[in-house]
DNA sequence: GCTGTTACATTGCATCTGCATTGGAAAGAC
DNA sequence: GTCTTTCCAATGCAGATGCAATGTAACAGC
């Protein structure tokens, strides 16, 4: 056999540059052509690593997702560690927000994925589960939180998490238009954790 | 002279057919060749009153800005009559919601248009201007309740006004991934507003 | 050294896209 | 009635796009 090459790698690297494209000029902008040039290629190379263009985006989501979770794993696992639910909730919300370029580009393309599977109709099973399983996230720690006392009195725990969640996609939408910074997003996420928690 | 054509209403034909692909086929699918057959004109009359397919896309952007401030208008306007602000608020957030299937369609169109002017970095004004204009509707609204001491204490009527635009940005999202009804979006709100007025 | 597999470059092609042009039909003004 | 203005159909074109076909260099195993 000859030059071995890691393939995953190599197809990592592409989606980076399909990133780039996507973040910067949309999802529109991405074709084989771009995204060989802005990865310094050949454009066979593109269809080499992907079967199809489909193939080339279909990948590209699935890693989104994978850095997206690695991204918000290292913050709940980190806030976990403390054993404050509340924590572990400002983890989950904050880590999933645009708060630095690298994170705002890829919500960028976050939210252009989302847009096309909204538009069509057939949206991508983990599409759908995303805010559902935060929901599930954020209300396990709430009642966690409640059989330790933590918890004001006279909520109800269920709309409570779907109201945090629900604040999640809303406060990610606001950060990429630019109405909220990070340290403002960050102020007002405490300060609903404030009405919710005691102490 | 011939056949007068009112020529603003044949445009707003025209965008209805390009709302219906976009929101089924997605932006990518707009095309002159596919408005044209949507609509079930020749190619031609596209180009006759869109000198380029930027004015189409533009021209539909601030059609639907126009729907959809009409239909919000709607609700408050109603709401405004009764002097109840917490009713003037609740269809703030309800009224941009997709609650029917016509707004479905509307609110998915809008969501592409974000996607695409947030991956471009080139924001339309009135997009980034949409979301502070909520967010001062509804401080507006309960700065008036709490001068007519509607409003529970303690509360910081900012922030608040602040959590209550972002939820419905991400009330929008939610419900276009099929994870909130119409209903259960009410119920959400409706929850919300309870902590935040007496009575 | 020979061979075969792997990784890659180049080229070509059918299709689609936005846009322009040319020619003509229809409806009112005179 | 004819004529001018408005509206519209058909066709053409240059560029871009996804994909396929062909040719080639590098390296492992014998």
């Amino acid at each position: 056999m000859p030059k071995r090459v890691d393939h995953e790698e190599k197809r990592r690297d592409l989606a980076e540059a399909l990133f780039r494209i996507a973040s910067m000029r949309g999802l529109q902008a991405v074709t084989l052509r771009a995204v060989a040039a802005e990865a310094g290629v050949s454009m066979f190379q593109i269809q080499y690593y992907f079967p199809t263009k489909e193939d080339m985006l279909r990948h590209a989501w699935q890693r989104i997702t994978e850095l997206g979770a690695e991204r918000a794993g290292r913050g709940i696992a980190e806030a976990a560690r403390t054993g404050d639910e509340r924590a572990v909730i400002r983890a989950c919300v904050l880590g999933v927000l645009p708060t630095d370029e690298r994170s705002r580009m890829l919500c960028a393309v976050q939210i252009a994925y989302f847009a096309v599977d909204v538009t069509r109709g057939s949206q991508a099973p983990d599409q759908q589960a995303m805010l559902p399983h935060l929901v599930r996230l954020i209300a396990d720690q709430l009642g966690h939180a409640r059989q330790r006392g933590r918890i004001a009195p006279g909520l109800d725990l269920q709309l409570e998490a779907d109201a945090l969640a629900i604040m999640t996609g809303g406060l990610l939408s606001g950060m990429l238009v630019g109405a909220y910074d990070a340290t403002r997003a960050a102020e007002i996420v405490d300060y609903r954790l404030d009405q919710l928690f005691t102490g």
